[in-house]
DNA sequence: GTCTATATCACGATAGAC
DNA sequence: GTCTATCGTGATATAGAC
């Protein structure tokens, strides 16, 4: 999509690098809280040779953003193109998704950031190409739990309800989780991004979608994991 | 607790002004995003004025913080205390906290930036008692949401599974919710702070945490609400 | 493609008049 | 308790040499 996208190798990634420390830290203390200068020192350069690279400030917060959101469409993607019911593919859905966070950490507070942080950017950001492109990606990704919601729902294996309201639960269920940092260490007693962490983030997860927290007497469907 | 806190009216409520447009302007676009320029402006004085007030912006953004905390502590402490089942009192737990993010629109955004942003402060914001206070709130609603978990356990109300991931969905079901502003609104279709979406969100997460979005076959508990 | 130098502006914080 | 004036610093961004 972008015109630099075509080169990949030739004369020394430092687009890549820039994109990798601006993640780190955007995703640590956010948009206004990190300065060019700051990023450019962490990659190895002047501050003045970003500009060479992005447009400014606000561009390179968003092709931040749009590279984060594009690696995690890849994998949610895998997950509604597999086999199996509707409910066995929403919990490869959010298996993905934390897999997607565990592997690139700082991928769930960015994003929690930028979900949440409407008027962060200044105003004039709206109208760069890079911002729209963040808003379909990420109602692309909306779109396709809520066809796999609603199909699920088609089919007899989810409940009635609202699958939006259920939409908001996923995601705050999932990204807050990773994006939680040290206080949710302090709940958990462990750490955030441990294997057996999160593998134990995946079954509670698909268990409480499955069942509640409620000890439900009744028969219960087979546990899937 | 604070000094100031026995002089509710005397003398023109300056604090309580600031106070307001500070929670309003942080929840927007977090503390490094915040001139206090902009919050003197808003509250129509000087800038230099919101010194004889608090000691510098991270202890003016501590107050906020721990301001909006208290507020929750109240309505969740109400929730503990009350009467009947351990699962009773946990969906009235949710619906505090529900009922507070909606009474206080701007509380939810602060709250999971506060929660999730660290290293947002300057260091030495740490040595400062409100960092202390904040901390020993946070931590007590935590440990009663905890011991309610622990105690429907062991009554057997609630299944097995480990409570800190349950607190964990708990937090980001609810809070990321309330703050999702433009986003949740998109994936709601609905504006998030309309008292149907409020019912509606109270309805749906007492009913996913009761039974799963599963459409289970088996008996299910009486539905609460 | 990276650098130095600079322009312009806003920041948090302080001093001191009223 | 609020104000004006100011200090020192760091911000984004640009210009132009190499």
């Amino acid at each position: 999509m972008s015109p630099v996208a075509r080169m990949p190798e030739s004369s020394g990634g430092s687009r890549e690098k820039i994109l990798d420390v601006a993640e780190s830290l955007f995703a640590r203390r956010g948009f206004a809280g990190v300065g060019l200068r700051e990023i450019a020192q962490a990659v190895g350069l002047g501050k003045s040779s970003l500009f060479h690279h992005f447009d400014g400030k606000a561009q390179l917060y968003l092709v931040v953003l749009g590279r984060v959101l594009g690696r995690i469409e890849g994998r949610l993607g895998g997950a509604l193109a597999s086999e199996g019911t509707a409910m066995q593919r929403l919990d490869r859905w959010i298996e993905a998704l934390i897999d997607a966070f565990a592997e690139t950490p700082p991928s769930a507070r960015l994003l929690l950031r930028g979900l949440v942080e409407d008027e962060q950017l200044p105003p004039e950001a709206e109208a760069l190409p890079e911002f729209a492109a963040v808003n379909d990606t990420l109602d692309r990704i909306l779109a396709g739990v809520y066809r796999l919601l609603v199909e699920g729902q088609r089919a007899g294996e989810i409940r009635t309800g609202s699958p939006p309201q259920m939409i908001q639960t996923l995601i705050g269920a999932v990204v807050y989780h990773f994006a939680s940092g040290e206080l949710g260490e302090r709940v958990l007693g462990a750490p955030l991004l441990s294997a057996e962490s999160v593998r134990e983030r995946k079954a509670e997860l698909v268990r409480l979608f499955h069942t509640g927290i409620a000890a439900c007497p009744g028969p219960r469907q087979e546990d899937p994991s």
